[in-house]
DNA sequence: TCAATGTAGATTAAGTTAGTCGTAAAATAT
DNA sequence: ATATTTTACGACTAACTTAATCTACATTGA
């Protein structure tokens, strides 16, 4: 039930974006990118170029050019970014709903095994598909002010070291916020960190 | 998140052995488990001869032999299987249970990726690590006597088409049973069912 | 003994993964 | 203009995995 390491990638890259977003630099290169989370620079080059042929980042070329991403990042589900770069979510094509395919069986109607793996695509899906880059981007932001760490891509990270503490304080006062629509079979790490108790 | 055709295949067959332990046959041979599900017989082979090492099936050799399962079917979850064959369910190593593995990523405290992974794993061993191929058995069965048709491996399939008939009214006063230890993120299709409605 | 079956290991063909390399094109700075 | 820095794009590859197949051997029942 692996993630690739290219949609691994994909999603830390688009992730960083959004982080890169919403602390003010609207671009990044892809070498930066690669730097802060050690991965490899030219595989990631690759990994992008997919990212913006399907429409989720844009990019600048030349001198001081970088890319961004091309929609807000509620607008990006991770399982979007994941059915991308690694295929369907579902364990086994007869249970995909993105991208059915016949198995081998002699009747999927009587299918035990199948039921069960429409379990867990479902569950898969549910996740993957209700939350967005937004938030995962906050629950990351969250974290780190929360322990007072320096923001990556942030302009004023390596200047004054009073200034996380700061805004540490900061993002405590604001971490009260709207609930998501009620989430059935999906609770789970994520859920609580954003503060969402409806369930 | 794919399951491989091994462990497809792995599933199947453990699947079918279920059933046959269930209708009263004691041995099946790898050419008619092959058959029954269209599997390649000499890839087969190979994945009896692993579950055999892992102590879920035992084999007898020569004419008139073949495989059954080593333990009650109620002892065999389907997360193990699936562990067994393809590994841990987890996307990335970092949240597995079974196989942790560090990342790639500077800090993973602070790992928005791994928060939302980590919900990704849970919810499908949730699944896989509480069902067991009791159940899938069962459900299985139900659904085949609840139409009417022959159960596989039945000593009496191809005699009375009528005797069908009769177990499926039987199956429908069956139906309800008790319920297994209330669940609360992994509600779906083969939980219903099971006619568990504690959720 | 013979035929059917599991046991065991080597081999393989195709595909996937996880990259690397090299060059072109664009933007900026001088 | 020219040099520099960056993305763009395509070709290439080495290692691994998948999904098998092939061959020879061991065991058992009739």
């Amino acid at each position: 039930m692996k993630l690739s390491k290219k949609g691994e990638y994909a999603l830390r890259s688009l992730i960083n974006l959004g982080i890169a977003a919403e602390v003010g630099r609207s671009l990044v290169q892809v070498a930066e990118l690669a730097e802060n989370e050690q991965l490899p620079a030219k595989f990631l080059e690759q990994i992008m170029q997919l990212l913006k042929e399907a429409g989720l980042v844009e990019s600048e070329r030349g001198k001081f050019g970088g890319y961004r991403l091309a929609k807000p990042t509620k607008k990006i589900t991770i399982g979007e970014v994941v059915r991308l770069i690694d295929g369907p979510l579902a364990p086994i094509g007869c249970v995909s709903q993105s991208a059915y395919e016949k198995c081998t069986c002699p009747d999927e109607a009587h299918c035990g095994l199948r039921m069960l793996m429409l379990d867990v695509r479902n569950a898969i899906a549910g996740i993957l598909d209700r939350y967005t880059l937004a938030d995962v981007v906050e629950v990351t932001l969250r974290k780190l002010r929360r322990d007072g760490l320096p923001l990556p891509f942030s302009p004023e990270a390596d200047a004054a070291s009073t200034a996380p503490r700061v805004s540490a304080r900061l993002a405590r006062k604001q971490a009260h916020r709207a609930a998501k629509p009620r989430l059935d079979a999906t609770a789970g790490a994520l859920h609580e960190l954003l503060g969402d108790y409806t369930i």
